[in-house]
RNA sequence: GGAGAGGUUCCCGAGUGGCCAAAGGGAGCAGACUGUAAAUCUGCCGGCGAAGCCUUCGUAGGUUCGAAUCCUACCCUCUCCA
């Protein structure tokens, strides 16, 4: 199976690529690739605790893609072992060991999420337990007198953590190393992760020659900021497109991105060529052109890649008839009421039928005239009714509510 | 082992006896506006059928008419010294 020349490939792994260290290294490998007709080993790691997967994930994952594409061995690797430690930043207590159960239950959403863009056929999955579990604590040591404090100092949020005072675990300390050791295991040719990775990768590099292997090259994308524009994406910070939330949702979340960071979710999110983007560039300088119209493209392209051209089609309409026209929702949530329950107190409703999580809020989305029915603006939170079959309570400009007879 | 600093609401961070459900910022939510679930402006942002009451400032006690604030013990973190 011939392997691409070294030109085009590198041109396609270099796209979108923040960093590859080194690049020459990565070209030596590629040529001897390409004479032994061997694919190279593409790695990278995935913490199995926190198994949804959204849209920064995908960046490398895409990636991966891409070098799955030109003919190289991706593997997938699930961090078990490291996971069950756990990251301990922001750590109250210790995380919970994962059984074997949990792992595979977790590897098993991975791939049903990883699939969407990878190949299944050429994507290797493993379990870094594999490796590490076994290791004793000799060997431990053994790997630990490899790297010096000093070093580890070095990686910046280290050094932040530090010099400001916070605390820092020893086995943060072992985390890059585990990491590197991986890389060691599996013979890494290259490592992927995102820009807040390098140390990690650097790390793998340097253990890797300490093991007497070649060192991997490191690829660092750029990590995709959240939806508040601020923090990279992340789901304990909520800012997160979901790579398993419905089309609808992932079309409205990237329609809430502020219009500046349209070119970015283009080049990391998508796999519009760059020709286009240009265009996208200019026309966003263009005074002429609404913003909102290319949000819309991204937002298509983003749910068709995961959801397909059908469904991101059906999630334009839907939004546009709800944002634009301000018209209901073709499916909205429902609650049954009964005529022969009486009258219902608005708040208790609201509640009770999920669209506000306490009393308060609701009683505050009444007095701020967030609330109606049947289009009507409601402003006492006292209120008590008996909803006709049919009627429609909406919260704010997206929750909507259907009653029914039950 | 010794000396000091510190732990505040989703996050960051002010507050050192009553005016504190706790400044300010961020995030979030809502309203207005709009070409948009953009930007901007404004408001809200612990709970309770809302009157007042209840729970919250590391944990447990105590002092006081009254405690995030003072005292005691404990837990945790950091700094310096050894």
């Amino acid at each position: 199976m011939p392997f691409a020349n070294i030109e085009d490939q590198l041109k396609q792994i270099r796209r979108g690529a923040e960093e590859i260290i080194p690049e020459e290294e990565l070209i030596k490998k590629l040529e001897r690739s390409a004479k032994n007709n061997k694919p190279l080993i593409i790695k990278e790691g995935f913490d199995p605790t926190a198994p949804d997967l959204h849209l920064g994930h995908m960046v490398s994952i895409r990636k991966l893609k891409q070098f799955q594409d030109l003919g190289h061995t991706v593997v997938f690797l699930i961090g078990d072992f490291t996971g069950m430690i756990g990251d301990p930043t922001g750590k109250k207590e210790m995380r919970k060991r994962m059984t074997r159960e949990e792992v595979q239950q977790n590897a098993e959403t991975y791939k049903q999420q990883i699939f969407k863009v990878l190949d299944p056929e050429k994507t290797v999955i493993d379990f870094n337990s594999r490796w590490s579990l076994p290791l004793k604590f000799e060997d431990v040591l053994t790997l630990t007198a490899k790297y010096t404090v000093a070093r580890m100092l070095e990686r910046d949020d280290f050094h932040k953590r530090y010099t400001s005072g916070r605390p820092i675990s020893i086995m943060e300390f072992l985390y890059p190393l585990a990491q590197a050791y991986d890389s060691v295991a599996l013979k890494a040719d290259v490592e992927l992760g995102g820009t807040d990775q390098k140390f990690n990768l650097l790390v793998g590099r340097d253990i890797m020659r300490e093991y007497g292997l070649e060192p991997q090259v490191i690829l660092t994308l750029p990590l995709l900021v959240g939806l508040d524009g601020v923090e990279k994406m992340s789901k304990s910070l909520g800012n997160y497109i979901g790579i398993n939330e419905p089309p609808q949702e992932m079309y409205g979340k990237t329609m809430s991105i502020t219009d500046n960071m349209i070119v970015n979710y283009f080049e990391l999110a998508t796999d519009i060529p760059d020709s286009e983007i240009q265009k996208v560039k200019q026309q966003l300088n263009d005074p002429a052109v609404n913003p909102r119209n290319i949000k819309a493209k991204l937002a298509f392209e983003i749910v068709r890649i995961y959801h397909g051209e059908t469904a991101a089609k059906k999630a334009e309409e839907e939004f546009n008839r709800v944002f634009r026209e301000k018209s209901l929702p073709s499916d909205m949530p429902v609650y049954r009421y009964a005529a022969k329950d009486g009258a219902i107190w608005i708040v208790r409703l609201l509640v009770s039928a999920g669209l506000t999580a306490t009393n308060g809020e609701a009683r505050r989305l009444i007095k701020q005239g967030a609330v109606s029915i049947d289009g009507k603006k409601i402003s006492d939170a006292n209120l008590e009714f008996s909803p006709a079959a049919g009627t429609i309570i909406k919260v704010g400009k997206r929750r909507f509510l259907r009653i029914v007879a039950a």
